[in-house]
DNA sequence: CAAATCCCCTGCAGGC
DNA sequence: TGCCTGCAGGGGATTT
């Protein structure tokens, strides 16, 4: 799957997306050789002792948490990459696409798995176990696509941020950004500049559910977050299709018809949040 | 503890 | 035509 080229930005719905192609691509290989073509992501490691470290290893896994991509190189060792905006994945070329940075390359099929970053904002860690653990327990909470209402509640309870802002923080739930944060809050029917302290427990009900279903919807779609419709090259219709107030300022909310507005709040203050002013309260 | 700011990076749009 | 600015955005580090 290819990012932000081709319109995608990658939240959980697009890692998710990624995970499912990866998974049968390497799962069950060995890594014969790994070409890095760019070390800049390559953020605790040289090339060379990337290379020394994988090379001849087994992969065991392929596994997601939040936005994060992990991959399992069997006996504690673990490669996880953060794709951020435009990071993605192209398996099987011979060779090297646009804006690839490195290629681990397979025993047999699909025999090449290219990781490309057209903005090169991507990090590419090489972790043993427990400092993967570490990192996890640090930066990551509970994982979006399975939240549920009482996690939540435990999660934004004394987080006097507004909602939007506290969703979108990774150490409190990971997985969501701007885009299904914005469209989880339409769906339960909350405003996005509320403080996350004072929603009532039937609206963390609401919220929680919404989360689930916007994600797992977005997976189904396999993730068709646009960020720039000026760019989206064709795919345009499915995207609108699915996006219920992620830039649409002034077009009609498609549950009340009231136009959807774009503010700005604090944690926030450089972001358009649109909402529904009249589904929303 | 929360918010703001800056930074990483590239492509593209808009203004002049 | 070409240069400049702003924007998109995840997320870490640093400052207020």
């Amino acid at each position: 799957m290819q990012a932000a080229e081709e319109g995608y930005v990658p939240e959980l719905p697009e890692a998710e997306t990624m995970v499912r192609e990866l998974r049968p691509a390497l799962v069950g290989r060995t890594i014969r050789t790994v070409r890095i073509l760019d070390a800049f992501l390559l953020k605790n490691s040289s090339p060379r002792q990337y290379r020394r470290r994988v090379e001849g290893r087994y992969v065991h896994g392929v596994h997601r948490h939040g936005k994060w991509i992990l991959l399992d190189h069997d006996g504690g060792l673990w490669t996880l990459i953060q794709p951020r905006m435009t990071g993605g994945f192209r398996i099987g070329l011979r060779h090297r696409p646009p804006h690839a940075r490195l290629c681990w390359e397979l025993d047999r099929p699909p025999h090449s798995v290219w990781y490309t970053d057209l903005r090169r904002l991507g990090v590419l860690l090489l972790l043993e176990a427990d400092a993967l653990q570490r990192l996890l327990a640090e930066r990551h909470g509970p994982d979006a696509l399975t939240i549920d209402a009482r996690t939540l509640r435990r999660r934004l309870a004394r987080c006097r941020s507004p909602i939007k802002a506290a969703l979108m923080k990774q150490e409190l739930i990971a997985g969501l950004g701007n885009i299904y944060a914005e469209e989880a809050l339409h769906v339960a029917g909350i405003r996005p500049d509320r403080p996350a302290d004072t929603l009532q427990p039937d609206e963390l009900r609401r919220l929680a559910r919404a989360i689930r279903s916007v994600l797992r919807r977005a997976i189904a779609a396999q993730g068709t977050s646009f960020r720039d419709y000026r760019t989206a090259r064709g795919s345009e219709g499915e995207f609108q299709r699915l996006l219920n107030v992620y830039h649409r300022t002034g077009q009609p909310c498609r549950r009340c018809g009231a136009a959807i507005q774009r503010m700005k709040m604090s944690g926030l203050i450089n972001r358009y949040t649109h909402f529904c002013p009249r589904c929303q309260r």
